[in-house]
DNA sequence: CATTGTAACTTGTATAATACAAGTTACTAA
DNA sequence: TTAGTAACTTGTATTATACAAGTTACAATG
């Protein structure tokens, strides 16, 4: 069979996918700033205001990678001034999946974790 | 309601489970160590085996610090010479479903990526 | 019109994580 | 005695991350 797409046979160290989402998003802050997007924040000012408190120069250069992997989409909300939101691409929103599978381990394996939503239920 | 648990306020970011499992596993390498041992492999040998060709010293340290979290358990299976077997706690065999997660993703948004089982069945 | 405020970053430098090459320990087998 | 192997450790170079401060482009206030 032939497809018209092209196949990138040069993977930085794999072609498994766990290893090449890993490479995009294997790190400490990339998955939190989609949880926050996934939230419902979209500026810069928004995500800076993490419970986290990712350094500005951290959240910059993850915004460009995610910008650049096609998982968020940059866009001018306003001119005069000039105001920016990001939003998830189809491909940044299916990391909720993932997210997800985070959220259900967090809080069954570490002791005392806790969603929003069941903070804000009194569930602790 | 009171219960015995034991339970810590003092987390390194924030309570949020998304931040604390990032904490443990949000790295390059912690999950393809996850996915192989998943996968049947046990020992520092075979591991250190993986396709993505994980450095030594990262592999040693990457071991010592799941076993801490009480994902790994390591155990010596004979002696002389001393030889040592790495699995999975409960724990550990629950982060299987964010493997799983990362798989469904990374095969369907990143083009060319692969499982083992795709690639043996031809469908590529 | 000068000053203050704000959003969205950038720049510089210190600290920490990761990578790569080599060496070590405790054996077995020839 | 020599060679081989598993399971690491050590040292150093490179890269990533963190923290503090500075920049640009405006709006609003007095």
């Amino acid at each position: 069979m032939k497809t018209g797409k092209t196949k990138p046979d040069t993977f930085r160290r794999s072609p498994c996918p766990v290893a090449n989402a890993l490479d995009l998003l294997g790190d400490q802050w990339s998955l939190l700033v989609i949880r926050d997007i996934l939230h419902g924040k979209h500026t810069y000012g928004e995500l800076l205001d993490s419970p986290e408190k990712i350094p500005t120069s951290t959240l910059a250069d993850r915004l460009k990678r995610l910008e650049n992997a096609g998982i968020l989409v940059k866009a001018a909300y306003q001119e005069r001034p000039t105001r920016y939101a990001y939003s998830l691409s189809a491909k940044g929103a299916a990391l909720g999946e993932i997210l997800l599978a985070f959220v259900n381990w967090g809080t069954q394996y570490i002791p005392g974790t806790q969603t929003l939503k069941s903070f804000k239920d009194g569930r602790n």
